[in-house]
DNA sequence: CCGTATCCGATTCGATACTG
DNA sequence: CAGTATCGAATCGGATACGG
């Protein structure tokens, strides 16, 4: 099934819980760090991903693990060590996060760009109004 | 710039803002939808897209134009008919999202098993500790 | 038809403190 | 080191009502 085979029968909920994780920003990370360095532990993990909080990386670890796509290897030493890494279900999900990783890059100047123009014409239409008001009010 | 390329020295909250928006479920199905079909009303959106409230399709579609991936034409017409389509930054967005989706129908199904047989896991150590702590009491 | 405005419950998420 | 538990602020998002 392909984007031009989904009609508009086609059941998108299936779709949906499936965006959901994929589309969450800390889960790509996590895929994309990993599918680059290969194993890599907790900490290493948080030290890499900017700004991630400990709480969200270890939710985003364990759903990652509950859908199949990341395996964690808990080595009972002191101090304990957990090892983190993508499944072969994973790594078929790096290509598509990739192109959209590429995509971001390529494109994200056009839209900050784009969104200034909009807030450009946003603030003047604003402005216009205020200036409106003023001049009922005056 | 390619996910190989982006160092840990790379801002990833480049990326981040970029992620947001693609990973909205309500953004991907617009833009699948856009397309497809070329162009669509407001109520014609609302109608292929599941689930969508107005007032989510509606910041949807603001935040899509705002970062100029959609185009906005209002035809001053009683009743008032707005078109929505991509814009060229837009059309080159499907073929990763195309991708993305691609790759969730065709493992949606190993992510519900994998779903499963961890929550399954999970349920049985629950079990085992009630049975402890029952044991214990008894 | 195509929105905007408001209310309000639900969810999210960071901060903090604590544990094996 | 690698978590878990809890709390409160912030955001999200549906429902509803209203407007051009």
């Amino acid at each position: 099934m392909s984007l031009s085979d989904t009609s508009q029968h086609a059941n998108c909920s299936a779709m949906s819980d499936v965006l959901n994780r994929i589309g969450d920003k800390w889960s790509v990370m996590v895929v994309g760090m990993l599918g680059r360095n290969g194993t890599l532990r907790f900490n290493e993990l948080k030290r890499l991903i900017n700004g991630v909080s400990q709480r969200m990386l270890t939710l985003t670890l364990r759903n990652l693990e509950r859908d199949g796509l990341v395996t964690r290897t808990i080595y009972p030493e002191v101090p304990p060590r957990v090892e983190y890494r993508l499944t072969e279900l994973g790594k078929t999900l790096q290509e598509p996060i990739s192109a959209l990783w590429d995509w971001s890059a390529e494109n994200h100047h056009a839209i900050v760009d784009a969104r200034a123009v909009y807030d450009a014409r946003e603030d003047a239409i604003t402005a216009e109004t205020t200036r409106k008001v003023a001049y009922a009010r005056g």
